[in-house]
DNA sequence: CATGAATGAGCCTTCATTCAT
DNA sequence: AATGAATGAAGGCTCATTCAT
């Protein structure tokens, strides 16, 4: 799994230690490695059960029963995927997390926003079967969003203690309406240019939400409040 | 259909309905009411391929054979409980739409935030399984999703040119990010009263953002910048 | 499998209990009893993992969904069989034994052993197919043997406890070896004018072994005793 | 196959001549015989049809491959192991027949049943393993014992000549009566000490049957009539 | 001598669907 | 209106066996 992992994610990198241990791969383990993209491919266009081994093994090049030497099942191949992806979303999460001594001015958080979702939405474009399938199609994807988000509402819930977010909306609850929203785009198949647009659109909306820039929408901290 | 409809959903409402109708019934109808019913609930639970016809009949009490009876095949069924929430849900919306000619005070667009939001969360707890299905597992789900933000978002551009919302952010994408909130807000299975809670915190979020009751937030073009 | 019992086998008393109710088996249970036929036949010529599903409802008429629709798979067929056939073993040697309060005469054991050994063989003849099967050819065959063997020994031990058959020899050890007899007996595939004299011959020598009618053989109740 | 037939059994003097030949023996030779000792067990414990190859490499700690280099397939490593059963079989009860010139005293046959009886259990408990497969599991099985039947019967034959034997029962028949009990014996797993007093109580029921020692059963031509 | 890797062939089983009543 | 019984079609998986090194 963890050399599957190498060569199934084509980031930066990861493309880095894959041009390190290319070489090493032994033969079995090019071939386990193409039957993991291959499935993700099947697996992400077909659906679980509509994709056939037959069809992963003939974009793979290969026969039936190869599969077999490399997983148990149809399952089997199908929860690695699963957990290369939630694996992966959760180092990417964790290694987003703002320093916890460091200091942040008020208007950092902006940027914050920006880099985080920049980041996610990089990650997510960087594999976009394993998003498929690990985030939308598979069973665990709900337990994965709520993994996700837990994640979020623990840097949500930092932020909100040093009084840079607002603390009348629990975290967990503003890291959903976050996944929400990220879900939401990176179903939008778009080139890099327009996902640059929404990143900054998304974290528009996160920092001030229908408000900014409308004089007339009533601001609670305004005359109004 | 239209009967089917009728049974379909079990809010006080529909029961109201339900009632006067039920007498006109023929026992065909109400046998077809049932397995649609034992559908939703088999489908919502274990989706498409892992519902065998056999689990449904056996809900509804009914052999296999009369099943199709009713129903040309399985999918025809699925087709028609996501139909039934397609329509729904477009009726929802447009029912719940703000008169066009009439005006409306800046304060109030909060009101009709929490609005919209309230309703749709009290439709999509009506039925659960006809969201499940129709929302969440269907290959339709995204065409429906993207049906239902162009629906909002036609909301959000009549109020953007009336220059109650921010607009720089495009109507079609602040749609989707409310629809991505809706998601994942749905997905928690909550009681009444923290549907409220989520309500009100949704509003005050699509309304704020992360900004509101924080002066250290740097809000850009707020009173307090 | 109480019906299918009554099909199966076609003993004499089990033919009158299949004639009244044959009227009454509905066809599903026709067809299982057909497919149980079928499965003996196939299993006792092929064993178990030769015989395909297909072999069995070829010969039964039917296709293989069918085959399903009255076992669970095809080890269910094979275990129901041997259930069979070890139920009736059961009753068989159960139905022979000698009543316990009667007195018997010394010379009426000779009758006793060419009744049982008789009515054994009868039965065996009677379904050579779940004979093989369950006799020789299931891995609970030596279970049911040694099952066997009990209960003739059971029988054997009254007649050693009332003096009737020599006592320096367990019972248990007695019973093997009249099973191990019949066992090559009923491989012998020969008519019934044959059969009988195979029953003469066995009591003479479970009577008295070698021996008798043989002077010259050193009797140890004789001379050099 | 004369050399694996050296290596495959391990008794004493098996042993004894291993260890002559061991030092002669190419790896290859030990290559082929550690597969038939595997293959024997696991046959033996799983039959043919249940015992992969993979299972016996494993077993011998090899490889695939390895297994058909030195077998043609599955089945002639089978074969092969009959064949080995079967001419041990042969060798053993011709290596026991009495001379047939010697004049024997009548009240030596005892002495004979229970020799060649001895004999007999000690070479199957030899080679518990080719012993299952060569007489209870494989097709052949049946021939095998008839074959040996008809060994004991040519034995008998020449006593029921001389008069040592009852001469109303067939000799054939008085063969597959003892390869009976023979083959019953054999499956009880027992103890060195057990095995003796099974061979003396085969012995005794051989030469006298129920009778023995019973003044009560009547025996029809013996001295007590 | 031995193995890593791959495959051809085939069987069991499932399930949506239909037929006849 | 409903059902007992049956089937067509297809897919997952296994296993003996071979190729190339």
């Amino acid at each position: 799994m963890t050399e599957a992992d190498k060569i199934e994610i084509h980031g930066p990198h990861a493309n880095c230690n894959a041009r390190a241990t290319l070489t090493k791969q032994s033969k079995g383990e090019r071939t386990r490695a193409r039957l993991l993209e291959a499935s993700a491919a099947e697996f992400a266009s077909r659906g679980f059960h509509d994709t056939k081994v037959s069809d992963i093994v003939a974009r793979a090049g290969l026969t039936q029963p190869s599969f077999y030497l490399y997983f148990a099942n149809k399952e089997a191949a199908y929860d690695e995927l699963v957990a290369i992806f939630r694996r992966r979303l959760r180092d990417l999460v964790s290694a987003n997390r703002f320093p916890e001594d460091q200091d942040m001015r008020p208007d950092q958080i902006r940027l914050r926003i920006h880099h985080a979702t920049h980041t996610i939405f990089e990650a997510f474009d960087q594999d976009r079967n394993l998003t498929e399938i690990g985030f939308f199609q598979c069973p665990l994807a709900e337990e994965i969003k709520t993994e996700y988000a837990c994640m979020i509402a623990g840097n949500i819930l930092e932020d909100q203690q040093r009084g840079l977010l607002r603390r009348d909306i629990p975290a967990e609850l503003l890291a959903q309406f976050i996944v929400g929203m990220v879900e939401r785009i990176i179903r939008m198949k778009v080139g890099k240019k327009e996902r640059e647009a929404h990143v900054d659109a998304m974290t528009a909306f996160i920092a001030d939400g229908f408000h900014a820039g409308c004089e007339r929408l009533a601001c609670p901290s305004g005359p109004d409040a």
